[in-house]
DNA sequence: CTACATTCCGTACCATACTACGGAGTCAAG
DNA sequence: CTTGACTCCGTAGTATGGTACGGAATGTAG
């Protein structure tokens, strides 16, 4: 397993090389080994790194939110406690967003069904299913 | 039900005034009737639509996305089979991030056991749940 | 050994989604 | 009828998350 330059690392997660310095700089990449040249060489996880970072942030993460994620881990350097109180709370929130999808899901399915029916709806059913899923 | 101020409406949606001319600008909210001063003067279910809003974008929807699904509606104006197409498009696109957040919820669930177990993870564990789920 | 691609770095620019400002007009409680 | 909060509008500024540029050094295929 040979050491990937950064280009290659960037075609492999589907990012823009300037897209991996940054998020260097933002401290969600560690600053990886140097050739004598400069060059940077990545291990090959820093693909997989870089890849979840692209699926958090489209599930509306913010880059903070995903360092803080990505900072989640048993080891030595990490206090167990409070990992796993961090760790409950990201699990508080994504059940949360997956309600709040299943909602718009079940919406759109109505919607979709009324469509075959032709049965016009006045209103609009997305907006009415979140509207009930803030009460209960 | 007396029509809303733009100030109501922001304290009751939970945004700030200038965010609601922001989105008339942009087309999220159909510009309202006025009085002869030229206030704004807004139906309650204005208050749902930023509600709506707000908890799409919590959920990674760009505001050109949520504008579609506002869209999404089954009545005289538009093409059934186009509104159809449309909503399904969504489900799929929701089905998808549904399931990437139950993998990270997982990953974080195993993460909170390995911790009450003392066993130290050397890897980042939610990093390696979605890389599994990239393949079936 | 050439030639072309890739990398380096800093800095500047970009799109999105707000947020603030300022000065004038409006509303409503006392 | 005053006074303080609210609204109007246009324009400018901010934060986030990149994206582009440009000139020098490095790498690699033929």
């Amino acid at each position: 397993m040979e050491p990937l330059t950064i280009g290659k690392v960037a075609r492999l997660a589907g990012v823009g090389v300037e897209t991996i310095r940054f998020y260097e700089r933002k401290g969600l990449l560690e600053e990886p080994p140097r050739r004598p040249s400069g060059y940077r060489q990545y291990p090959e996880e820093t693909v997989s790194r870089i890849r979840f970072i692209k699926r958090a942030k489209e599930l509306g993460f913010t880059l903070k939110e995903i360092e803080e994620l990505l900072s989640l881990r048993v080891d030595s350097a990490s206090a167990c406690e409070d990992v796993r109180q961090r760790a409950e709370a990201k699990i508080v929130d994504i059940k949360r967003r997956i309600r709040t999808l299943n909602n718009m899901e079940r919406a759109l399915a109505k919607l979709v069904s009324a469509c075959q029916n032709r049965s016009p709806m006045s209103k609009c059913p997305i907006i009415e299913a979140l509207d009930q899923s803030e009460k209960p």
